[in-house]
DNA sequence: TAGCCGTGGTC
DNA sequence: TGACCAAGGCT
């Protein structure tokens, strides 16, 4: 199928299929896009929509998040996953209103020097906020690549140079057009070529797929999943929802131990802190986990223990 | 660069 | 049921 085919059978499928996100708007910010970019980051969609809206209501600019403690952002971050996040954009908020007059920059190079942007979002930005010719990859677009183009079930476990030249062959000529078809290909990936069971009887193009044609191969690897039960990120994680609650500095004895006689919700985070200690994680990695969240920002020691950094 | 970093839904 | 997966970034 010729590429020109290609384009608008996309984009045709994008006009009568495309979800009705809120950062889609055409009267949504450069902030607003770059605060669901961050927050879709290994996250899906259907979690970020409340955390976004709060967050664009409480802080409509970068200037209004950053004049807030880190730990608000962490805080109002909830249960996403990955808080880093939150303290990269509390920190790009700063950096937004410190090197750019309080207004997002619309340049590849200039959002790629933001703290917790890097290439995909730095173009996603680029194109969905400011309407940029960007050679946008995500997982998404790379699984439609590889199938559409190169025939196999999945991508390479890691982004190749080859598929940034493809990427960027596929680019429609036209501004817009390019948005677009960013756009329409991710949308694709999203919603019918998905990892696991793709839709391919719903899929526009799928007279033109590589791997259809060739019989859908399996994957040729297996990717390697992450651990979860037992790890530090477990117990990072079982800490943080303990400090996301409290109001006030919780003491290191309350995380390393229950008190036998806890006969009160102490500050209301006895849900959280029962939860910490069912795990029951060996002194040492307890230890390593709090330390780890002190090192990386999200954690801060005061006189009456461990807070959200202030 | 490979490993690390959260969370919850899905099959 | 547990393993996989979701609009990655950082070191």
């Amino acid at each position: 199928m010729p590429l020109a085919e290609l384009h608008a059978a996309l984009d045709s499928w994008f006009g009568d299929t495309a979800r009705d996100l809120p950062w889609r708007a055409a009267d949504c910010s450069a902030w607003g896009v770059l605060v669901s970019e961050i927050m879709l980051q290994q996250t899906p969609v259907v979690r970020v929509l409340p955390v976004w809206e709060e967050w664009l209501r409480r802080w409509p600019a970068p200037a209004d998040l950053a004049r807030e403690p880190a730990g608000e952002a962490v805080r109002s971050w909830g249960r996403l996953g990955y808080p880093r996040r939150a303290l990269r954009l509390h920190a790009a908020a700063a950096a937004i209103v410190d090197n750019h007059g309080g207004a997002v920059p619309g340049s590849y190079p200039e959002l790629l020097e933001l703290p917790g942007v890097g290439s995909y979002t730095a173009a996603a930005v680029a194109a969905f906020a400011f309407g940029r010719r960007e050679t946008v990859v995500d997982t998404n677009i790379r699984r439609v690549h590889a199938r559409l183009f190169t025939g196999t079930a999945l991508p390479a476990p890691a982004l190749t140079a080859g598929e940034m030249r493809l990427a960027a062959q596929l680019l429609p000529d036209d501004g817009a057009a390019s948005v677009r078809w960013n756009a329409a290909v991710m949308e694709l990936g999203a919603l019918v070529c998905t990892a696991r069971a793709p839709k391919c009887g719903q899929c526009p193009v799928r007279g033109a797929c590589a791997w259809l044609a060739a019989g859908e191969p399996p994957p040729t690897y297996t990717p390697k999943g992450q651990a979860w039960h037992g790890t530090d990120r477990q117990v990072r994680g079982a800490v943080m929802a303990v400090l996301r609650l409290a109001e006030s500095p919780v003491a290191r004895e309350l995380l390393e131990q229950a008190p036998a006689d806890l006969g009160f919700d102490a500050d209301g985070i006895g849900v959280p802190l029962a939860a910490l200690h069912r795990l029951n994680p060996a002194p040492e990695q307890l230890e390593r986990a709090l330390s780890g969240l002190l090192s990386d920002g999200l954690a801060e020691l005061h006189p009456g223990g461990l807070r959200l950094p202030g």
